[in-house]
DNA sequence: CCATTATTGAAACAGTCGTACCATATACTG
DNA sequence: CAGTATATGGTACGACTGTTTCAATAATGG
């Protein structure tokens, strides 16, 4: 008996503050301004999400999840080409709605740099790349387990989205990545 | 007349603040702290440097100047072909040493993202390099302002440093280098 | 209505933050 | 010595932090 537990809640203010953090950025978070802005207050966040660390981590969990679906429905068919899946996935990770997500990306990284013991699942979060991008870029790969590939593959894209966000020079990254095409095309 | 000014003091703080934020991080910098480890006071660094902003400007340029002059010293000689360059730069910026430069590089980045405001010549500190790196890489541009090339090549190089400062993957990032110094070569 | 459980508000606690104010100490010139 | 400028200590202010405590409200079942 007793009054019934309303979980809807906890997952709405989850969404909304992961809209604050993806706006705001994770640096200067705080508890009284997120609470304004979600027209909550601080107890209630405390009270969903028992303190700010499992907020943060619920935030940056459902960040991920975001990401990972959106990025699943944008990629090339199975039947494309190394090069077109390398083009597609540039395109969606540059496109300039993923620009939150990129910062947020950026600076997890690199809190995670100070702090590594926040983000104990980050150097995981990386190599479970090269599973999926191993696959797709079997071509081009020099064997099953070859991680090299798809090592400089995702070096190409990070290096380059590091580029893009801090000069905003789209037409330049975008001709590097043309001319990283070129190269394993050789 | 008056008590002689003493600019040695100032210098010798900012040297040892560098120090303790190449090794701390940005992130939580305070003053009490840095005052304590710096055997000085709160009150004094704000006499020296006006505020914590400017105090933290102070310190990043003079890690700035610091890692432009190491660099400097470490980079192969003039004679010395594109792919010995390359893999200078790169062991010099991912021997484990660089460690805290590299550290703080991506901590400014990742901050800039947010606050573009604070750092106003981040833009500009990435286009300075293709000055250099597109000299020292003549030979495989396609011709005297290719900005394309060397944007790739810093791509990977960052790309790559990403990598090796969240997985510690030595061996994987280095041959992820060397594949890209093969993709160059052909 | 009552018991029970979930939800929520208001306020306070114990800290930390950057910074400002005021006094004092120090080192120099004349 | 006095005068003067720099250097420094101590302290307090106002704002902010995450979190806790206490009390009140809401919604259900019996």
């Amino acid at each position: 008996m007793g009054r019934p537990p309303d979980p809807a809640r906890r997952e709405a203010t989850l969404a909304r503050a992961t809209d604050y953090v993806l706006a705001h950025g994770l640096a200067g978070l705080s508890l009284r301004p997120l609470a304004a802005a979600l027209d909550t207050s601080p107890r209630m966040l405390l009270y969903d999400f028992g303190s700010k660390r499992q907020l943060v981590s619920a935030v940056l969990a459902e960040a991920r999840r975001r990401g990972a679906t959106r990025l699943a429905e944008n990629l090339p068919a199975e039947a494309a080409s190394p090069e077109e899946h390398l083009r597609g996935i540039w395109a969606w990770v540059s496109a300039p709605e993923r620009a939150p997500f990129v910062r947020l990306f950026f600076e997890v990284h690199a809190d995670g740099l100070a702090h590594p013991e926040n983000y104990p699942d980050q150097a995981a979060a990386i190599t479970d790349w090269f599973h999926t991008l191993g696959a797709t870029f079997r071509d081009i790969t020099t064997g099953p387990d070859d991680t090299v590939t798809p090592t400089l593959v995702m070096a190409v894209i990070r290096g380059l989205l590091f580029d893009l966000t801090t000069t905003g020079d789209r037409g330049r990254t975008d001709r590097a990545l043309d001319r990283f095409c070129e190269l394993l095309r050789h």
